[in-house]
RNA sequence: GCCUCUGUAGCUCAGUUGGUAGAGCAGAGGACUGAAAAUCCUCGUGUCGUUGGUUCGAUUCCGACCGGAGGCA
């Protein structure tokens, strides 16, 4: 397929929505959000999900597209995602990906299929027990009488993974293993110019972190948490995971002073983003857009541009 | 002013019956295929407050000094 779009990465607060609206304007775009939490309604501040007044009238897909009690997963991403890609291209008009979670983006493009997972069959639910009781070396070997590859890859502590491996032999009758190596030889969905931006010194992008982090307080996090808690959320669902809002949960119960979850969130901000960078470093292809210790949005602007053209848009 | 306790990794602290030290957190690097803002792995040399003394050897014992906490006046 050779359907151009662009792809805008880097870590939290790096000017990905910024980029993208600034992009869209000028080459006729629609932004696809990549976000694994600004999916879910009612979750806007704590998201840093893009306002009406930052979109400027670009339309934006794959935002709200889900409740915050609902699961959701990389594989209904793609599926909504793609699909909303297909469209705008169908309308001759450039899609532009952008948003930090590694896995939704790397999906969508990679033409990745999963294997088959039954929400409402308890075995993932009983492969959990199971680890719990018996242990990750037992669940482990017996991995390993079937997909000895996997079980060498996984270290015993790694419960998600090990849970999922059995999962899938299990319901499928194929090893992860040989699921993941006839997906990877699919060929990408897409022709993507990845323009990746990051911070010259890590000094710099932790202060845009916690300034951020202060103005979400400032703008009512506790009043969105409550809200969401209030209409039932349960604490333990996946929205609640969301980073700045796990934190705030015992705020709203008056267990927490609100400056030491706000300190919480910065700290949490800090590492989630160290992990961005992990995931996108990986990327050799992709377009570096490195911000200076003073932002110049014109040269990046400009940059970008530049690297639009050469690919072609 | 006197007494007691205390000063060890960026932070909170262990420890060394005298042979130059180790955890948690923070930080760094990596992984990542239907939870991914999640989850998992690897990485610990620092004038052991300063300065004298005792000793073959002191961060460890003794003294003084400096900083911190508490108590008595």
């Amino acid at each position: 397929m050779s359907s151009k779009i662009v792809v805008i990465t880097g870590p939290t607060a790096s000017g990905k929505t910024w980029l993208a609206v600034e992009l869209a304007k000028r080459y006729g775009g629609e932004v696809v959000s990549a976000d694994s939490m600004q999916i879910y309604r009612r979750m806007d501040i704590g998201t840093a999900k893009p306002t009406a007044e930052e979109m400027q009238g670009i339309p934006h897909h794959m935002l709200d597209v889900a409740d915050p009690g609902e699961d959701f997963s990389a594989a209904r991403y793609v599926d909504m995602a793609s699909r909303c890609v297909e469209d705008i291209l169908a309308r001759g008009a450039l899609p532009i990906l952008a948003g930090g979670t590694g896995l939704y983006l790397d999906s969508l493009l990679s033409g990745r299929t999963f294997a088959a997972f039954d929400p409402s069959s308890p075995l993932r639910g009983q492969l959990e027990e199971r680890y719990a009781r018996e242990g990750g070396q037992a669940l482990l070997e017996e991995l390993a009488r079937t997909d000895p590859e996997a079980a060498a890859r996984l270290h015993p502590n790694d419960a998600k993974r090990i849970v999922r491996a059995l999962e899938v032999w299990l319901t499928t009758g194929k090893t992860i293993t040989q699921h993941d190596r006839e997906t990877k030889a699919l060929p990408p969905r897409y022709d993507a110019l990845t323009l990746s931006l990051d911070f010259e010194r890590r000094e710099d992008m932790w202060d845009r972190i916690d300034r951020r982090v202060d103005r979400m307080m400032e703008a009512g996090l506790a009043g969105e948490v409550r809200a969401l808690l209030d209409s039932g959320v349960p604490r333990r669902c996946t929205a609640m995971q969301a980073i700045g809002y796990k934190e705030m949960v015992p705020v709203v119960s008056g267990d927490m002073a609100a400056e030491d979850a706000a300190a919480q969130i910065k700290l949490r901000s800090r590492q989630y983003a160290k992990r961005q960078r992990t995931w996108f470093r990986r990327d050799k292809q992709a377009k570096p857009l490195i911000w200076g210790p003073v932002p110049d949005l014109a040269e990046v602007l400009q940059r970008s541009t530049d690297y639009l053209e050469e690919f072609g848009i």
